[in-house]
DNA sequence: GCGACAG
DNA sequence: ATCTTGTCGC
């Protein structure tokens, strides 16, 4: 059933159609329908985790039309090693909407992930999940449909309404502050490495914060201040982007 | 008209 | 997201 709603997607990404009144309608409904279904505990052992999948995507244009990149790149828990990965490339239709990301990405991922050969257990978006107005961000709209667990990463924070500024964590390598909008914690403001801006981390689907934020961390390197799942996964859009452009 | 605005 | 040089710091 909800497979069905979100095929919805395609439709309106097919068609092309962008924005009027009715597209809008049918977005909102989509949302507000799947939003019912977000479990945010986990449905799994942490100790079971082996494929973790990053998840980015990139843009260019030329004189014809805007085209998008989805690469995503499956690493392996312990060892962070890519284990595999896979990428679709296509023009873009949908523009980009804040709070409407995933409607304009989601193709995209999907159609990347259908190339994986491997399962991964658990996803990670450039993006929010559950820190939205309607708890419905890319994370948490990507697993209704990849039907695993996923984990939204922001670089920027999203208010959500009046008087939701976050409360900014101490400079220091794993601090967090919860982001509280009317006594419901929606997500956290963490700081993954010292002296870096903090990222924003929220469940998308089927785990807790906690243990969102802790895989999050698990995955911080030197390099960046993002996970390197959804680090790899930024380089490769970049490197698939110079390759398209020839 | 003005400000806000994940990617 | 993307357009882009230099520059500060380890």
């Amino acid at each position: 059933m909800v497979f069905i709603l979100s095929l919805q997607i395609y439709y309106m990404w097919k068609g092309g159609k962008l924005l009027d009144k009715k597209c809008e309608e049918k977005w909102d409904y989509i949302q507000n329908t799947l939003k019912a279904k977000i479990h945010l505990e986990n449905t799994f052992q942490l100790d079971e985790i082996r494929l973790v999948a990053g998840v980015d995507l990139a843009y260019w244009s030329d004189q014809k039309a805007n085209y998008g990149v989805c690469c995503i790149q499956v690493l392996d828990y312990t060892s962070k090693k890519v284990i595999e990965q896979a990428e679709y490339a296509g023009e873009v239709e949908v523009p980009y909407i804040s709070g409407y990301l995933a409607f304009r990405e989601l193709p995209f991922i999907l159609k990347a992930a259908e190339k994986l050969k491997t399962s991964p257990d658990l996803y990670m978006f450039d993006g929010n999940g559950y820190l939205h107005s309607r708890h419905m961000g890319i994370a948490t709209q990507a697993s209704f449909d990849l039907g695993k667990p996923t984990i939204g990463i922001a670089k920027t924070y999203l208010k959500i309404g009046n008087n939701t500024d976050f409360t900014m964590p101490e400079n220091k390598a794993g601090a967090y502050t919860d982001i509280v909008i009317d006594g419901e914690v929606y997500g956290r403001a963490l700081r993954t490495r010292t002296d870096v801006k903090p990222v924003f981390v929220s469940g998308g689907n089927w785990i807790d914060l906690h243990t969102a934020v802790k895989i999050t961390m698990h995955f911080v390197e030197k390099e960046s201040r993002l996970p390197v799942t959804t680090r790899y996964a930024d380089l490769a859009t970049h490197e698939a982007r110079r390759r398209y452009q020839k």
